[in-house]
DNA sequence: GCTTCATATCTGGATACGACGATATGATGG
DNA sequence: CCATCATATCGTCGTATCCAGATATGAAGC
């Protein structure tokens, strides 16, 4: 029952369902989801926290980033409503966005996290 | 995205899910439900028209009563999310208790709906 | 140890939600 | 028509939620 809610709860705002929306894609980090909804970072990790205590998202340090992915428990149920939703979910121009922007971030891992990344040689998978 | 946001929503709420698990088993009407669920009519009510919203709910007048069901399209959904957590509202006791009422309740159909059907001798499949 | 940077938490103000009594609506049946 | 009964809506009040700026934590790297 009580799992119920708070899996409703995570579903129940359009910020938290953009998040899931994209980590279903590919694991992410604070800033990086922040950058790619243009929204404040400390919105941004509420609504993680809110999330991990839904017990629908996992993290795990890697180098200086903590990243965000979907609970291995978890996704049958997200994946079984975001499914149904598919068409609106393809159709929501936020969403849209989002990717786009993960894409991009994505493609500028190599330079490091955030919006200051410059010159910094580490990548991201070798600490 | 609204879609799965209204869905959301319907699940964020203990009563709702009480109301949703009730009504996967066996169409009801508002005064079933707020008697099985001991709430007041006017609480149901608000609750019923938010899942009728959220477009999970269908209802069907009969007879005197209106009757309220899962609505066919959206059942997949629910009953995907539902039985993914069958075990945990298995366990729930608001939800055995509801369950039993209602057990109760419908065995009462034939004498009337609601709490004064004394002597009414209209069934309620048979208008 | 001291910075730096990513993330988490606190704060406060605006908004939304949940419960319920009181009241309105609207179909039913004399 | 009028009364009755089931359901819907309104008004209120307390609580929860959302957002973002300010601040705290805590790991990384010199």
């Amino acid at each position: 029952m009580n799992d119920v809610v708070l899996l409703g709860k995570a579903l129940a705002d359009p910020t938290r369902v953009r998040v899931l929306a994209a980590l279903l894609r590919t694991e992410l980090c604070v800033c990086e989801l922040a950058d790619a909804m243009e929204m404040s970072q400390s919105t941004l990790s509420t609504h993680l926290q809110t999330l991990r205590q839904a017990g629908v998202l996992a993290t795990e340090r890697r180098h200086k980033w903590i990243n965000y992915s979907i609970e291995q428990g978890a996704r049958p149920a997200i994946e079984a409503v975001l499914t149904h939703y598919a068409d609106a979910l393809k159709a929501d121009k936020r969403g849209q966005r989002d990717a786009e922007r993960i894409v991009r971030r994505l493609a500028m891992r190599e330079d490091g996290c955030c919006t200051l990344g410059f010159g910094q040689l580490d990548t991201r998978e070798t600490p």
